[in-house]
RNA sequence: GGCCCGGUGGCAGAGUGGCCAUGCAGGGGACUGCAAAUCCCCGUACGUCGGUUCGAUUCCGGCCCGGGCCUCCA
């Protein structure tokens, strides 16, 4: 079996991964805030986790994937305010829309999605050890996470307190302690969502809930905890703090997994700048298994400048690994075969995608010169990947419906009589009409005639 | 200002102390009625300045540039 190597944030190296229990991995992922559609930018975590999580599968017997979805935020109410419609409502369809969206990315579900609105027992729970170990005090209704209490604190982002708080920008409310603590639990208006609690009714502080579903589900100690590396501080150190205070003697996540920030045209992605691309928009340009390789093009931890040049490219890409599919093996789904050791070892090399990817190419080249067997281990990589599922007719043909197929069929018949003719005029006049509407026609040399889209 | 990433050929993007990445785009050729696809061939690549070394894109240091975090953010 491949070693699998990760690199960990925790110590900035690359490490061999060491599972708790051998014979169940787990992992947990930060997800979404469910208040509006995903945009590219969220849907780079998800697809590089998918990714792990299938890799961890064929690794090792059994694999529980924890992704949360935050159903409580502030984000979440105003624009439920916004939109004059209410926060169920709104935090539902919203959570369909990504459903869906990172289905069509080809992002298999996680085991378990927890949600807020279902962890505020543990939530409470978790809070009232905080303060019984003495991380935690209540104050002006709210339960704050006392930072100097906790001395190792600051280890994962290699911030000192000091340091934080000499960024002067931290909300410094009168009812802090400490300048770096953070609230745990904040009284909430009766307009606003709240659930009784021993400090009133309140609801809880964004770092809480991932500390309290990682608990629930995956208990206090686990393997691998991922997420994007803008969320390494404050977040990630925050559940560090809470969930090593609560329990004492705990590592909480051996292995801190963080994928790195996309952006677009060189730019940080914002509404403001007019590059702001949810998943819905790019899935109007291209196939949602183009978007999944651009992700994938990019080692996960690099920064990746998405731009609509490289969804191009990767759906060429996607075009010739569809076609050495098709040439190899005509379509057919080669039975259960390993995936193909240097596509692994890539793979288990710190998930190295890119890497993983060339060599699916030579696998591609050596399919295109008709080697079934390479077509078949394409096909076996490609459900580590996520990528190449799909008919090589459909990849090709997709989006047309019978009317059309049956009108280009008729075209290609006349076509055909006129080539036989040699009225070669004719039969170019009818490709280019065809190619106007990005029809594509390939002559065999058999003298069949196929099409596809551009 | 503090902490942290990254700078490879037209573009994307791996990797390595001395020899091929890979893909896309481009040029030439084969094939084709012409195309498309495929195959073959081609292009001074490693931010910069020093250091270590027989030899550095690869190791070390300075500098320059880009980006992230320090506030909601994947």
């Amino acid at each position: 079996m491949s070693q699998l190597f990760l690199t960990n944030s925790l110590t900035r190296r690359k490490e061999a991964f060491v599972p708790i229990d051998p014979g169940h991995v787990r992992i947990y992922v930060c997800g979404p805030t469910v208040y509006d559609y995903a945009h590219i930018g969220n849907a780079r975590p998800v697809v590089v986790f998918d990714v792990l999580a299938r890799l961890l599968r064929r690794l090792y017997p059994r694999v529980t994937y924890v992704r949360n979805v935050t159903d409580v935020d502030d984000k979440i109410n105003a624009a439920a305010k916004a939109n004059n419609e209410p926060i169920g409502a709104l935090t539902s369809r919203t959570y369909r829309a990504f459903v869906e969206d990172m289905a069509a990315l080809g992002a298999l579900p996680p085991d378990i999605e927890p949600r807020v609105t279902e962890t505020i027992g543990p939530i409470i729970a978790l809070i009232e050890r905080l303060i019984a170990n003495g991380h935690a005090y209540v104050a002006d209704g709210h339960v704050l996470f006392s930072v100097p209490s906790k001395l190792d604190y600051g280890l994962l982002s290699r911030r000192s307190r000091d340091e934080m708080i000499a960024g002067a920008r931290v909300d410094v409310a009168p009812y802090k302690q400490d300048p770096a603590d953070f609230v745990l639990w904040k009284p909430s208006t009766p307009d606003l969502p709240g659930w009784d609690s021993p400090w009133g009714r309140g609801r809880p502080g964004w770092h809480i809930e991932c500390s309290a579903m990682s608990w629930r589900h995956l208990g206090p100690e686990f393997d691998i905890h991922g997420g994007g590396v803008d969320l390494t501080f404050p977040h990630h150190e925050n559940e560090i703090a809470q969930s090593t205070g609560a329990f004492p003697g705990t590592r909480f996540a051996r292995y801190w997994v963080h994928n790195g920030f996309l952006m677009v045209n060189g730019e940080k992605m914002s509404k403001s700048l007019g590059n702001f691309f949810t998943v819905r928009d790019v899935l109007k340009m291209a196939p949602g298994e183009a978007m999944r390789l651009v992700l994938l093009k990019t080692h996960y931890r690099d920064p990746l400048d998405f731009t609509w040049a490289r969804l191009d490219e990767a759906r060429a890409e996607l075009d010739r690994f569809y076609r050495a599919l098709e040439a190899a093996s005509g379509g057919e789904v080669a039975p259960d075969v390993p995936v193909p050791g240097p596509v692994m070892d890539a793979l288990c090399d710190d998930l190295n995608t890119p890497l993983a990817l060339s060599r699916l190419h030579e696998l591609g080249a050596a399919a295109l010169a008709g080697d079934a067997g390479a077509a078949a281990g394409m096909r076996a990589a490609g459900t580590v990947l996520g990528l190449l599922q799909q008919d090589p007719a459909d990849w090709f043909r997709a989006g047309t419906d019978a009317g059309l197929a049956a009108e280009i069929e008729q075209a290609i018949a006349a076509r055909r009589a006129a080539r036989a003719r040699k009225d070669f005029t004719e039969a170019d006049r009818i490709r280019k009409a065809l190619a106007d509407r990005g029809i594509v026609l390939e002559d065999k040399p058999g003298g069949a005639t196929v099409w596809r889209r551009a």
